[in-house]
DNA sequence: GAGGTCCGTGACAAGTTTGTGAAAGAAACA
DNA sequence: TGTTTCTTTCACAAACTTGTCACGGACCTC
């Protein structure tokens, strides 16, 4: 599970660029090479991090900014500015916009990560680590491994990206059919009661007799995951 | 309430300069002359962004930086490291340790509030949430959670949205019909008494001994919802 | 203070949602 | 190929919600 970055870039030379540099650093990425494109991209799967170029056809990077921002899904996704100019009170604006940070081109791809991944840090620390741990349990993604006191807990496949993806967004509610986008695949067709199986069964791999369930049913809504407090 | 910055930095003119404009700009301000000051002064009360100097007596900016990390209070906390090397080696490093953006000394005002507003920005809401406080009472919609002295109160999910449409609404009365509309839907056809009856739940639900009746009824007119005092 | 209107609430039947064992395929593996 | 593991669906029970009603009390008007 990869950290997902949408880049909006319309130099074709540059676009390449970052895709294959981006993809070398292991990030998943999708292009956009105009803004309108940029909106559709990110509405279709919520990026985790946004590289915009500041110039675009159709929609400037300024605009796309302030549109992502409106909508709830984006409204918190780290945006980096990619912009030729350099004077400080385009800089200032852009940052007042909603943008998070920015790179005035020519930038160096070492920093521009190293931005990256500050910015992914903050926006969601446990998409960089391999290892999440959730209340005692330890999830490796890597190594499709769960752990908790040094005991390996054994999971099927669909259990474990079930586990990976609660552990990912803790205490947030999802609804059965976000799970099955998130977890099954966004063009499987599946009976939504299927999560609830899976959601069993990871439960009850995860028991522990004193303990309660990290997994509550949010009734009419969908499941949550919490580390046992 | 203000924002609170914590200014790390041991020369007396900037921290000084820092200290003047950050407080003109409608900030609330603390300063530390080094590492050591730094964090005690973080623990005692947690910031809600941190400049933090690259040079410092006792403690380096790095390390500071570093265990301001490991502790939970200050995990997510924006840190900008104020800088005076320039080459991009330490950049990196700075926002690989954990800091979220730098300013190579010297800087320019603006940009470092642009910078500031734009990291708090993104730190504010995560540690607000979606959380809608109304008198003692917390309503996490995102979590679908009420809780009263952290206390968990379980409601169904009528009585929820109910209490979800009061609390992004306080002290407004709403006839039954305006309820209905809003909290059942527009084309739903349900007895206008039936609100009478989700009210009647509602109450119990949060209902303390000692406090009075959070929810007002309007004779002939509807109910509104109030806080507590 | 009589009569009418409005509101609070316990009870309840109907409806909805969830948990779960079992069964039948599918898929992986050796 | 045969075996084992995993996934999906189904059916049913259990748990929980909900809308309505009926009754009694509160309040208002004259």
């Amino acid at each position: 599970m990869k950290p997902y970055v949408l880049i909006v870039e319309d130099e074709d030379a540059l676009a390449t660029l970052l895709e294959y540099n981006f993809g070398k650093e292991g990030f998943e990425t999708a292009l956009a090479m105009d803004g309108e494109e940029a909106l559709l991209l990110a509405s279709e799967r919520t990026p985790d991090l946004i590289l915009l170029d500041w110039m675009l056809p159709k929609l400037s990077g300024v605009e796309v900014c302030r549109r992502l921002r409106r909508r709830k899904e984006t409204s918190k996704t780290p945006v980096i500015m990619l912009t030729a100019r350099s004077d400080e009170t385009d800089r200032i604006t852009g940052l007042d916009f909603g943008a998070d940070d920015y790179m005035i081109k020519p930038f160096s791809m070492p920093e521009l990560f190293a931005r990256t991944r500050a910015l992914m840090r903050r926006a969601k620390p446990s998409l960089l680590e391999d290892i999440i741990r959730i209340g005692d349990i330890e999830v490796d993604s890597q190594a499709f491994r769960v752990k908790r006191d040094g005991e390996l807990i054994h999971l099927g496949p669909t259990e474990f990206r079930l586990l990976d993806h609660f552990a990912r967004h803790p205490g947030r509610v999802f609804s059965r059919e976000q799970l099955l986008d998130a977890v099954w695949g966004r063009d499987v067709y599946v009976e939504a009661r299927t999560v609830d199986v899976h959601i069993g069964r990871l439960r009850k791999a995860l028991k522990r007799p004193g303990k309660s369930d990290p997994i509550r049913t949010v009734r009419s809504a969908g499941y949550a995951f919490e580390g046992v407090e």
